[in-house]
DNA sequence: TTGCATTGAGAACGAACGTTCTCTACTATG
DNA sequence: CATAGTAGAGAACGTTCGTTCTCAATGCAA
């Protein structure tokens, strides 16, 4: 079994758990048999539990941008393309797993405490406000549009978190639509 | 002394440590000294520390719901009064204590863990819609406003916190705008 | 086969936490 | 003044957690 293979069970295997019960909550120990590894082979890959958070940040905005450029390259006009990033929450906020974006939680559960959680999840929402950013610049909008948008995926993700339903998918889908549509030049 | 000051002065200051640092973050020792009180009167007013968060959470409720209404109803208009609630958002912001909201903080940290902190959030969160979707029945806005408005708002709420700045609620409230004039009848 | 390096299982350790207990000092009443 | 009850300070307890250490088993080279 080669070694990043190990790595890389640790990191999703982590992803997992802490994403279902929260960081602070899951051990070292439930971390290691549930990836099936040797306490041992869990410290020679990762210097600390702080590092293997921080490798799960890194996974997790890895596989959230692809997950979701993969929807938005779907959509063929610039327009459906801004509104694709709705779908993609949609589809996210349907499965059993969906417990809210994991930098929101991670932030808000280790922020206060861990200046490397706290920047990372500074950096990954200010990298999806940039995407965003293009999108709508291919779009020819102005330069406001793209906040705003990014607030209401933000605001879909924790309300959908909480109220536990995806409901917030879908309104947020037609507020954007609003937007986009004030915003952009009529066509 | 008054008993009853004493619990006031434990949940007040357990909601200032608990927002600054997070629930899981401070100790019982920690709330204690901060407090000024023993350890004794400590878990004679509360049993348990989860008794604490509750009442934190109780307590934040209800003076998040006070400030909000009390901005709300400094508007004269009904739109003005929709629109508000992003005056509000950006005051607070702009506090040196904002470490985003408390009831998405601790459904981050303990909803997976602790039915009642989630149920709690999600009981905050669906007041905190009913509130908007009153004010929106006031201004004479079809049912979808409302949640369109709480969603940009909870995302002012996230972005606020994680970019640190302030910028959310104005951008929210520009998009509020735009939403909310889509929506209302032209008058 | 013998000896050495590596690995895995889990015991062990030190710290931190929630909670309870002990002991001392003080207060108030007779 | 004497005494019973109360309250505060903090020691103590049991548990959990992150991390390290021990030791036996395994694989491999000579």
């Amino acid at each position: 079994m080669d070694i990043s293979e190990v790595r890389e069970r640790i990191v999703v295997t982590a992803d997992e758990l802490y994403n279902a019960k929260g960081i602070q909550a899951v051990g070292m120990d439930e971390l290691r048999s549930a990836a099936g590894v040797s306490l041992k082979k869990l410290y020679g890959e990762f210097p600390s539990k702080s590092s293997i958070v921080m490798a799960v940040l890194e996974h997790r905005h890895q596989s959230w941008t692809e997950g979701l450029d993969a929807t938005v390259q779907q959509a063929r006009t610039p327009r459906d393309r801004l509104l694709a990033i709705f779908d993609y929450l949609a589809g996210w906020f349907c499965q059993d797993s969906f417990r809210g974006c994991g930098f929101i939680n991670s932030f808000a559960e280790l922020g206060a405490v861990s200046p490397e959680v706290a920047e990372y999840a500074r950096k990954h929402k200010e990298s999806f406000q940039e995407y965003v950013g293009r999108l709508a610049l291919e779009a020819g909008a102005p330069a406001y549009l793209a906040p705003q948008l990014a607030i209401l995926a933000e605001g879909a993700q924790t309300t959908a978190a909480i109220a536990g339903t995806s409901d917030a998918a879908g309104q947020a889908r037609q507020a954007a639509e609003v937007l986009i549509d004030a915003a952009l030049p009529a066509d």
